[in-house]
DNA sequence: ATATGTGCAAATTCTTTGCATTAGA
DNA sequence: TCTAATGCAAAGAATTTGCACATAT
């Protein structure tokens, strides 16, 4: 069967309904990075989007500015992985979730868990509003472990 | 009854043993900064540390330098509020916590409960080792909202 | 047609580093 | 005494901004 409509096809046109419907313009630049951010397995930071494109696609501040913009408008959502530079993922709609982000190769595993909607009451009960939370569990991935530092099971 | 050794007090005695057993040296830089850190409520970005310390007792470096070296003693622990800044606050040792921080005024207040064991334990069935994890929540403070933000309680 | 986006260069912000000097243990 | 810490200047990394030009709607 031809693989006429992907998971990311379809990731993709939904990112440019969601600029049209913000008003935005869908450009070159644009779609290029939805392109990478919606086939490829992030989340990246500006640079590395700016690496898997096209040689001259586009100037890397441009990406920077797509990419803010474009979380304006939550096409895309930006994760902090607490290592000084920030990450997008293209923003799936459906739910909120978090990742195990190894600190050796940075590369990030979604967890489909959230279990911060506790903690975002009692915010809100403190007289908070517009509450939200960052959260993100940080390991050394099997991959990257070397013997020694493999842990015994702790569970 | 005079106020001979507050909790203040204590945590910087301790910091200062801390220091001492992990070869650091208790120089006066640190014990202002721990002043500040014990004294103040925090967390503080190495810039804000700087601005409370008396006008010339130190470089700004040395306090990036001196925070540096303080976090691998565990005297104090490093807080990432997602806007750019690292922030650092004492670190009291008994059971690790988290924040509620306000977008506007970026003061913290302290959260004592903690939700994230269920997912570091996910983590180390996953395979990874050292597993840590970051979790802050954020709103806007009931001081920062103006009337039109307050929103009704959603609890 | 016109507001929005882009490229290039330069500025900003946060943080780190090199090296000579100072000061804890 | 002698190693670790500091000051000053300069470098570095990530990100933002200004302004003229280009392009999507």
């Amino acid at each position: 069967m031809p693989h006429t409509h992907s998971k990311a096809d379809a990731q993709f046109d939904a990112a440019l309904e969601l600029l049209r419907a913000n008003h935005q313009r869908v450009t070159e630049p644009r779609k290029a990075i939805i392109g990478i951010l919606t086939k490829e397995h992030g989340p990246f930071t500006a640079e590395e989007v700016h690496k898997r494109m096209k040689k001259g696609s586009c100037d890397l501040v441009t990406v920077y500015r797509s990419l803010a913009a474009m979380e304006e408008s939550s096409v895309v959502r930006r994760c902090d992985f607490g290592d000084g530079a920030y990450r997008y993922e293209i923003n799936t709609g459906d739910h909120h979730h978090h990742h195990i982000v190894c600190r050796a190769c940075h590369t990030a595993q979604t967890l489909d868990v959230c279990v911060a909607d506790g903690l975002e009451r009692i915010a809100r009960q403190l007289g908070y509003s517009k509450v939200t939370h960052l959260l993100e569990i940080f390991g050394v991935c099997p991959h990257c472990q070397t013997e020694q530092d493999k842990q015994p099971r702790q569970d």
